[in-house]
DNA sequence: TTAAACTTTCAAAAATAAATGAAAATTAAA
DNA sequence: TTTAATTTTCATTTATTTTTGAAAGTTTAA
């Protein structure tokens, strides 16, 4: 397989990867391309390159900067601003797991813990299935919880190092 | 709060965070409704309950069935079918694990070691720097997978048990 | 200043995903 | 069988998400 081929196929993966994770298509594949480049790109670049709006392109590379994704640099001499991808993995499963956690994982914990409150009458067989429902949910979104602290402080190499010396 | 409240609330956050993971947000609530009845209920239950279509009902049902979360009941002397759902919160995680693994990381990791066969110019910046995006990718990707087939496998309190002993 | 280069915004359009509901198909009791 | 109950299908409709593109806003060089 050429270069060009293989980019094209890795920011289509990519891409449907990001869309079944609830991340933005276009994101995703807009992430992809810069991973893949080596050199920073203009929003023109990015425009060209996959296809799409100027407008949809701003819009894209703000989102990823938001994320921690992507950062723009200014190069001496150039108007433009310059879109580049951290290009390391680790730091990047760090930052998703840690914004998808901060958005989604602590709502759901505060939620649960407010339903652990609930009251109601213990011989209720619907009271029972709830209450045991919502306490099991809790304790496996807590222990996710657990996990993804410890990843966020951790090395790569320590994190599944560590997983793999126990689960050999 | 109620117990009534309590169960719109639940239904309510299963469905936000499902559509947050690439999942219906009406397949979430299915599931979220059933998960907390301690009886199986009925298609009509299920329409009348969530308010929603006999045919998103029924296809919803069966999407979760395919999903190995919930499983058709036949009671004696009744004609209609009954739909429970599985309870067991580690079950649930791993049946979901086990499925997006088969659907997503599979299908990516193919991909991978696709793109990891790409030739070129190892002089050309842009094709070291997809060479090591694509290797780093493909290492975590491993790992992750790796993870998840041990995750598969074990049971939850030695599963995270044997992960905080570790980062303890 | 001013004007060109560049970025951002956002209402409208297009694309995509999900839900409806009535008809067709299936099932099982009479 | 026949028929009534129940489930499934799927063309249409509705809702949601994403993209566009032109106008407004901003920045910087002359």
């Amino acid at each position: 397989m050429e270069l060009a081929e293989g980019k094209l196929k890795f920011i289509e993966a990519w891409g449907k990867l990001g869309s079944e994770w609830g991340i933005n298509r276009t994101m995703a594949q807009v992430h992809a391309l810069l991973l893949v480049s080596p050199e920073a790109l203009t929003t023109e670049e990015v425009m060209a390159e996959l296809s799409i709006s100027r407008g949809n392109a701003n819009m894209t590379l703000r989102d990823l900067i938001d994320w921690g994704l992507v950062e723009k640099q200014h190069k001496t001499g150039e108007r433009k601003e310059f879109f580049y991808a951290e290009k390391d993995t680790w730091a990047i499963a760090r930052r998703v797991a840690e914004e998808r956690k901060k958005r989604e994982l602590d709502p759901v914990l505060k939620i649960l813990s407010q339903l652990s409150e609930v009251k109601g009458d213990e011989k209720d067989p619907a009271y029972k299935t709830f209450k045991t429902s919502v306490a099991d949910i809790n304790k496996l979104a807590k222990n996710v919880n657990k996990t993804l602290e410890t990843m966020l402080k951790a090395e790569e190499s320590w994190f599944f190092g560590s997983i793999f010396k126990i689960f050999k």
